[in-house]
DNA sequence: CACTTATGTTAGCACAAACTAACATGCTTG
DNA sequence: CAAGCATGTTAGTTTGTGCTAACATAAGTG
């Protein structure tokens, strides 16, 4: 069962949400992507079943070990990819909004690439400068 | 009428294929992108119905102005971001795989900003060799 | 000429992922 | 208590984009 862009998404909102300590309601959800009631409703259904998230009685959503996992490699790739796009130079929005579709379509090793070529990068300039 | 990822590999691709010269025909784009003859005959007819593509009566495929611009655009980010990959140590086939969907998803601005990146990190290689 | 092969097309299907309309349900409040 | 509001859900729709089955047509070949 591959995990969908869509389904990935929905994760890393609800990570993000949760950070905070607050509970997590699907209507919360729907407002930070921007999405209706009904399209997360069903999003929730889809990601329950396959063991993403867990909502309990009082309709609160967390995500299971697995469900996490996604969540946080995408958060992960959200920042690393964002703020090395406004670091060159793109306006925060843009560079926000690129971020959150390439997030999805990088493989690991691109994205370790990336990472690593970032790190090499800083601390060049650190040396430069030191 | 936004253009979608669909169009822009297609436009993509017949540009690729067109670049040997040869006549492009729709048995080719399907073997090219591995979809098939009955996908790609309901794209094309899309793509002309959209201005973006003419087929002529032998059922060659050529781009039209606004097709060719599209395709050339995708063509060197894909070049660009291909390229890119490989040199930070990216398998080849990776690479490519990824560029073929990071492509479509980046604004102008991130792209450019890349760019912009890689001619730095060039010449800066290049001042230190010398 | 009859057959096969390559190519293109049409029709209909599948699936993901969004939407709206309509309804259920429970809390708040005049 | 009754009305309204917030929240969630179900059903049915839309759109994008692929697929297979079936057929049309032209070209080459025994």
């Amino acid at each position: 069962m591959k995990i969908q862009e869509s389904a990935e998404n929905y994760l890393e909102a609800i990570l993000m949400l949760g950070r905070s300590g607050a509970p997590v309601r699907s209507v919360d959800i729907a407002e930070e992507l921007g999405f209706s009631r009904p399209s997360v409703s069903v999003a929730m259904k889809n990601l329950r079943a396959a063991g993403h998230v867990e909502i309990d009685a009082e309709g609160y959503v967390t995500l299971t070990e697995r469900g996490c996992e996604i969540a946080q490699t995408m958060y992960e790739r959200h920042v690393l990819i964002s703020d090395w796009l406004i670091f060159l130079g793109v306006e925060r929005g843009a560079a926000v909004r690129d971020a959150c579709r390439l997030e999805h379509y990088m493989s690991e090793e691109s994205f370790l690439a990336i990472k690593r070529h970032i790190e090499n990068w800083k601390s060049e300039i650190y040396q430069q400068r030191s």
